[in-house]
DNA sequence: TTAAGATCGTTGTTTAAGCAACAAAAGGAG
DNA sequence: CTCCTTTTGTTGCTTAAACAACGATCTTAA
């Protein structure tokens, strides 16, 4: 660990900028915000949000960085090895956590057209990056417990980075898929059934 | 009204130490603040604190300026005459707000002794001040309130700015009264008696 | 009492944030 | 398409906040 002392000032920019964001994404939404309305709700300069961020985006993903980890359980984060009963849990935290970024009340214009189903490119690509993000602090959680484990009969052997690659995947993918295109089930179902599906 | 543009950096400043000082008051109560929790809390400096303010009284009052009467509703404060509902709203209303500053839970050594009826003389003396500070601004209500009613019949002819005085001051010092120094009723038949007892 | 520890209030210097103005790109409405 | 507005990045110069260090005051416990 190197020492690294930051300027107070720096510590609470970023902090203010984190928290208004946050307020934003809560209040309209990821696909409306702007540099300029997170400035002013965080009570600094634009000019001073470059001095921290290039863009929109990094300061999206230093927000996911900050607080995805933050909102799952401590108890469930050390806890070591992987179990049907943690896989679920950190599948649901997952499912809570994306709910924050679904897609507002833009858009929609009362037309169901299967083939059209970019709504706007711009933020859903956003979202997408933050997907991406999303699955690689899962892995790298699920890579933990994996190889945390004392590796007492893995019954055919299998890559633990591969299985933790499929499982994060897997469980972001289900995070952020809409409820309408899926089975009316039980979150805990869903994610139950998932892990039978790693346990072949 | 003059211009005065603030800079951003200060209004920022005040509005972190604000918000500092009552969440500190609410977790610790308002006898146990020191600048420097208070400036740790803002994520501002103590240097920077002098900057703005002279002392914590000062800044304590103004808190008090800018969120008493925040803390009223918006429509009781416009209504224009003086009745007996509004009184009574009011009187509740500067109750609710001082439960803020309620004398917390340091000093109570368990024996009850009435003659040493002062536990901390320095936070006590700021309570007694801010009391004044709450009287003032009922004072300024109620006198509004009382000057742009009609005149219409005040029996005796009583001089507005003197029964707003002893108005203030009887509610602010009901607000203020150790629920167990008072009968056991109801706030709102507090206020209606008090109410009864200016209707001479 | 003395001594250790906070908290206070102040000051000169360093640094991050604010500002204003600019060009450029994106987005909408006619 | 053009016109218009919004938003984006960028840049020197100004200003408020951070720092560090100091002595003074106040607590508290040995």
């Amino acid at each position: 660990m190197i020492k690294e002392k930051i300027d107070p000032r720096v510590k609470r920019t970023r902090k203010l900028l984190l928290d208004a964001h946050r307020e934003l994404v809560k209040e309209i939404g990821i696909s409306n915000l702007s540099i300029q309305k997170i400035t002013d709700r965080a009570m600094l300069n634009r000019a001073t949000f470059y001095a921290h961020f290039n863009n929109l985006e990094d300061l999206t993903r230093y927000v996911v960085s900050q607080t995805f980890l933050e909102s799952i359980d401590k108890d469930l984060l050390n806890a070591a090895p992987l179990t049907e009963k943690r896989f679920c849990q950190l599948g649901i935290a997952t499912y809570r956590y994306m709910q924050i970024f679904a897609t507002d009340e833009d858009c929609s214009s009362g037309k169901s057209d299967p083939a059209q189903n970019t709504k706007n490119p711009k933020s859903d690509d956003l979202r997408l990056r933050i997907e991406k993000q999303i699955a690689q602090e899962l892995y790298i959680i699920l890579l933990s417990w994996l190889t945390t484990t004392t590796m007492k009969a893995n019954s055919r052997m299998i890559e633990p980075k591969l299985q933790a690659l499929a499982m994060s995947a897997a469980l972001c993918t289900l995070a952020v898929q809409k409820d309408s295109d899926l089975p009316e089930l039980p979150l805990d179902d869903k994610m139950t059934q998932l892990w039978s599906l790693f346990q072949c």
